[in-house]
DNA sequence: AACTATTTATAAGA
DNA sequence: TTCTTATAAATAGTT
């Protein structure tokens, strides 16, 4: 990869190395993610550079990867040795280990039934079962998702509605103190002690939502419902 | 790097996964030997197959990798109350057991979400997810069961000819026999003999399978909508 | 840090 | 599993 072959050989050249080292150690960081997520693995990565400093990557955490491995090669090298000297309490635990070894395998079984793998073993009657569970299932999701949708729908409804009448409520003002300061002077004050008075109690949700209401008002279809005036432009170049 | 755009994603297709898991682990392991190599550094690389298996590689050995490391992060803290508490292997199992039940929780929480339950702390993205994930996996299982019971049914057709044309040998036999015995004797002798030479082969088994055969026909949906795969096999497993 | 010409890795298919 | 092949990805050398 590259423009030359490598030879795998230590480079020479300091800021080659130093370069290249810089580079695959991220390519070697990134492979180990990929395979970590693609395939459902966990993952421990450990560099150490020549001059001494250290990088890590892990799917979970690098203690819990090395406490995993230290287990499986302690048991790889150890199992004979555990017969003969293995306490009541390590036997115990032993046991414990076989029997949850036993339960994960059975879930992880289950698991991949439930997503349609390893289907082979199954009757028609087993198959019959596993595809009601699942369309119960897929049946529960749905509604869980409607409904959590149709709540947030009816939730942006709701401070539609709010925001419209507020926005009634500044038009009204804003055509009272154009209509007023036609004949007199003082617009600055007027206009400051309204929003002051009887905005400022929703104006916390209202300063957030209301750029998206003006968007709306943009759309053409949202148009029809709400009664735009031409002062309407005045009341958003306000915002 | 292949035949199409990769997502990094977990790859639902078991066999695939297999596979790609393989490959790309082959690959992680010689990208850290080269990196160990060209830029003179220290690597190792803990992996952990879904199944349990466990790979490694590292340029020294793994435990002083570990040991480096644990210095470099300090957490060394633990090392001296391991040996003080309990036995090291004793130790050791008794985190296995922990991660363990920590594996097995996560897997029943994913088991129960794959059953439509515990829904509430989904957000809808993750329902869609679900839901998307679930109606593959509702396809599998409907496409699995199909093929069985196509299978059935064809392997039932066959026996069906099968049995109808031995019966009709049989009648023929059957009218030989009763023309020839009117003239002469010997009958028993020659129905016998027949029995024997080229019906016993199948009997055994057509003697269960033909009630079920009927039911079958019985259903009136389950021929039109299949797009029949010969696949052979055997009729016993599934009855 | 970018840029590319190449090599390398690998996804898909057999 | 292993081989092949088309193509994506990584990266060596360069700017």
């Amino acid at each position: 990869m590259g423009r030359g072959r490598v030879v795998v050989r230590r480079i020479e050249n300091s800021t080659n190395r130093q370069v290249t080292f810089s580079k695959r150690r991220n390519g070697l960081m990134k492979k180990a993610r990929e395979l970590g997520i693609l395939c459902d693995a966990e993952v421990g990565v450990i560099v150490f550079s020549t001059t001494g400093k250290h990088y890590e990557y892990a799917t979970s955490s690098m203690k819990s990867i090395i406490e995993r491995y230290n287990n499986y090669s302690m048991k790889s090298v150890d199992k004979s040795q555990i017969n003969a000297s293995a306490s009541q309490y390590e036997d115990m635990w032993q046991k414990e280990v076989i029997r949850m070894k036993q339960e994960i395998k059975q879930l992880q079984h289950n698991n991949r039934q439930l997503m349609g793998e390893d289907l082979t073993p199954l009757s028609p009657k087993d198959l019959h079962h596993l595809e009601q569970l699942l369309e119960m299932s897929l049946h529960r999701v749905r509604e869980k998702k409607d409904e959590i949708l149709i709540d947030e729908l009816e939730e942006l409804n709701r401070k539609e509605r709010c925001l419209y009448e507020e926005n009634m409520k500044l038009r009204k003002m804003i055509s009272m103190v154009e209509s007023s300061s036609i004949a007199r002077t003082g617009i600055d004050f007027c206009v400051e002690s309204m929003n002051c008075s009887e905005v400022q109690g929703e104006t916390s949700e209202v300063a957030i939502s209301v750029p998206n209401f003006s968007l709306q008002l943009n759309q053409p279809d949202s148009c029809q419902s709400y009664h735009v005036r031409s002062k309407s432009r005045v009341a958003t170049q306000l915002w």
